[in-house]
DNA sequence: AGGGGGTGTGTCGCATGTTACATGATAGGC
DNA sequence: GCCTATCATGTAACATGCGACACACCCCCT
């Protein structure tokens, strides 16, 4: 011992590395259109501009590849590979069958929710649906989801979930715009909390339900529609989502 | 033209790289025994070992990383993550929640399987019953899974299976022996593949439902009595599974 | 005798050099 | 005028160099 014990923080061993905030620039630039999906780009140049070496660019590029964001060709580059109709319908269909159960087992387990974190953020939804703030509302609803699928107190669900998120984020940021009013949404959710906290396992899974499958549809309709592939969403529902 | 054209293979142009073989390599060295859970490594030394650079080796291990088979601290080396009881149940609700879609998804989709796949498999894991060759039961087993997800036409759920398995491999792989007979497990399988074959979707799920609960709680009891952790596997059941 | 600081070793993270390959342009034979 | 071989260019995959940092050990000072 040499002092009272300071009570400092542990101090964040992790010093961010350039890897992570490399992968955060490419999801940025994914995002903003600064990075076309199917266009060919080399790791050289993204170092470049970057202003930092390869490897860490090389190494956030294939942690992207590895859940499918992008897609390496040997010698000759690397692609951003967004997800088409096809992909989004079996990315709906497994946040179906992964959420459907955590929202039951997020009512089962409500007594650990000490701060009633769940009732704030819907909260705070409701307040950025009156403002027609939409980026915050969209915050907010990826956060509500989050919270129940921390009650659900499942680190596979919640990280499987969260590529998905990534891989979507680009898919759906603009989709809510013009085909949904947001209070449409937050109706929505509204079953959903009530019955978590209320403890009804059941009801929160047929709400979810309800739920990951309107907005679903919902989504899958926008995308078809703005790939232009021959596809036709119902027949793609059809096929794989219940 | 120079010459009646050979109609040769279009020889698969993805030279397996080190960064693969190294990946097998690893994953073996966990199953063998060589590399030991808790244990601190070095890039340095594997690499050496492997009789390759720190390049692949660092790839492949950021990759079992990512889905959380090692773990990596800063200028001390990395270590091997098995799961425990905890992580075991986790990863079988999610296998639950996943498969049982799937095998609903299967059943409706059974025309797709043109040669009959699932039948042969299915075949094969009974002679290798009959014959007591566990690790080919094992391996058809692992296949006949594949199978149905194959038959459920969702990439983004095969692979989030795949990673579970390399997962959990090696705490099932000693598993079965012992606590179950494989004509047990063998006879579990049988109204899955009737019910996908017969393309009754409800009965397939039902099915797949009870085959995976068995099995997880076989497995979940096991490792907890391994681990000799204070965990209760009923309770751990109750918290994390339906 | 005990504690503190210096030092040596081993490690990751990042930078940079090297190699083999894919592709498009170009020159040369028929 | 076509077809082919050669070459120039650009790339990922792999090898290696380097600095900062964590930790264990040991010596020295109190």
């Amino acid at each position: 011992m040499t002092v009272p014990t300071p009570a400092l923080q542990p101090l964040d061993t992790r010093r961010v590395t350039l890897t992570d905030r490399t992968l955060n620039a490419v999801r940025e630039g994914i995002r903003t259109g600064t990075l076309i999906p199917g266009e060919l780009y080399s790791v050289y140049r993204l170092a470049e501009e970057l202003g930092v070496s390869r490897s860490p660019v090389r190494d956030a590029l294939l942690r992207l590849a590895e859940t499918g964001i992008v897609n390496f060709e040997r010698n000759k580059g690397f692609r951003v590979v967004l997800p088409g109709p096809k992909e989004l319908a079996e990315m709906i269909a497994v946040r179906i069958s992964l959420e459907v159960p955590a929202a039951r087992r997020a009512a089962h387990n409500i007594g650990l929710d000490k701060e009633n974190k769940l009732r704030t953020v819907y909260e705070a939804m409701e307040e950025a649906a009156k403002n027609r703030d939409e980026p915050k509302f969209m915050d907010e609803d990826q956060k509500l989801h989050g919270v129940i699928l921390k009650l659900a107190a499942n680190s596979y669900v919640e990280r499987v979930i969260d590529t998905l998120r990534d891989a979507t984020r680009l898919v759906g940021s603009s989709t809510i715009k013009g085909s949904r009013d947001l209070n449409a949404v937050l109706v929505e959710h509204r079953p959903i909390v009530e019955a978590v906290l209320a403890g009804d396992a059941v009801e929160a899974g047929r709400a979810m339900d309800t739920h990951l499958r309107k907005t679903g549809r919902v989504l899958l309709a926008d995308a078809v529609k703005r790939t232009e592939t021959g596809h036709d969403p119902n027949e793609l529902w059809e096929r794989l989502i219940d």
